[in-house]
DNA sequence: GAAGTAGTTGACTATTTAGTAGAATTGATT
DNA sequence: AATCAATTCTACTAAATAGTCAACTACTTC
């Protein structure tokens, strides 16, 4: 009953695209009610404040980029091209994110973690928590390798994390510079930190077929 | 002639901090003012802007941050050992940081730069000019190494890249985490991507005496 | 088609903020 | 001790911003 609406889905779109674009700090509500047109009655009826909108937005949207690393980080790929194909996809990605607003926008929840986590613990936290989801993935596909004995990771957790602050800082490096160019080694310096040889990823390549 | 003023110092110390702790579009003018002890009319008086300001702070902070770095990547280190000085120079730093603010704050340039970059033209510059010369350090360090055979390395400029998003990325991620420890694994990381075995860093050592 | 619920609106208040003007003060120099 | 540039201070304006509210509208269901 009562009428329905999109004006929540709008708000977070929004919201989403101004800070990423901009900042959090710097993107005002009235701001966000005008990108979605939104009036700021109905913007106070579905949130209490911009860090709540915010939160929600950034829960929403880790719903897609969930479903994108499960395919990208899916098993039946061997793990060291699951890692090759998340940086690919990574550099294709702001390579396109360039040419929409005419700016490497670089990763919008590493930005945000930096900006607001030491004022802002609601977002903060969910930060934390979707950085460490991704971390897993990382994990998973360097367990992966080396069970597979493509190479030796005793500490898969650890490497992980390694390979997470490299792959964050490439993306804000390539924000700050405004210049996609160095996302283009990402992979190599990942290979590098597992100590990959040109074998085992000759080898992670067949495993495919085997 | 006339009186003689430490304002103007006051103010950038102030404004350094309250960005470093907070963030930059969290701080405003009046903020800056109060911590500074300093009216606005005063502020007015040697600024125009925020922005002017913040650029005139992470300028002379850079003055201080120069000398460090020099110490610390002194030609008369091994090259191997200067990359694990400057880690251990970082991990104890951000521990003393976190025992003096309660919280971790990674590097104010890094975060800075990913906050404001898109917004504001003449910090960015200021920003991007002053990795650049944090990439330089290393790059020379990269360098030596790769000369004195410690390692292999054809492009130390594109090795140097991978190590500052690293090491940025290992900040940042400490800032977001609130937790120093990562920053234990961060020569480690850089060791594993310059390809360095047990050997080479023995052999870096004794280049000491050498 | 009546009733009730979900959502919308515009007009409002109270704060915060950036930025200004000009009088007042200080201290170096002569 | 007089001068005058350098700095400070107070009080102000105008704009931006967050947040509120009661009346209004449209949809859904019975």
């Amino acid at each position: 009953m009562g009428r329905v609406s999109d004006a929540k889905e709008k708000l977070m779109e929004a919201v989403l695209e101004l800070i990423w674009t901009g900042s959090y700090g710097n993107t005002t509500i009235d701001q966000i009610c005008e990108r979605a047109g939104v009036k700021k009655g109905s913007f106070y009826y579905f949130f209490d404040s911009k860090a709540d909108l915010a939160a929600a937005a950034f829960d929403a949207n880790w719903q897609v980029r969930r479903a994108q690393l499960d395919s990208i980080f899916s098993s039946s790929i061997p793990p060291l091209e699951r890692l090759q194909k998340y940086c690919d996809f990574s550099y294709r990605f702001q390579s396109e994110i360039k040419s929409r607003f005419g700016k490497v926008l670089g990763c919008p929840l590493f930005a945000l973690g930096a900006e607001v986590c030491t004022q802002e613990a609601l977002l903060r936290n969910k930060i934390q928590e979707m950085l460490e989801y991704k971390r897993k993935y990382l994990e998973t596909a360097v367990r992966d390798a080396d069970a597979s004995g493509v190479i030796r990771a005793p500490d898969p957790a650890a490497k992980a994390r390694m390979i997470l602050s490299y792959y964050e800082g490439q993306l804000t490096h390539a924000r700050i510079q405004n210049d996609v160019e160095g996302l283009r080694d990402t992979a190599r310096g990942i290979f590098a930190m597992l100590g990959v040889k040109e074998k085992s990823a000759a080898a992670d390549r067949n495993a495919a077929v085997a």
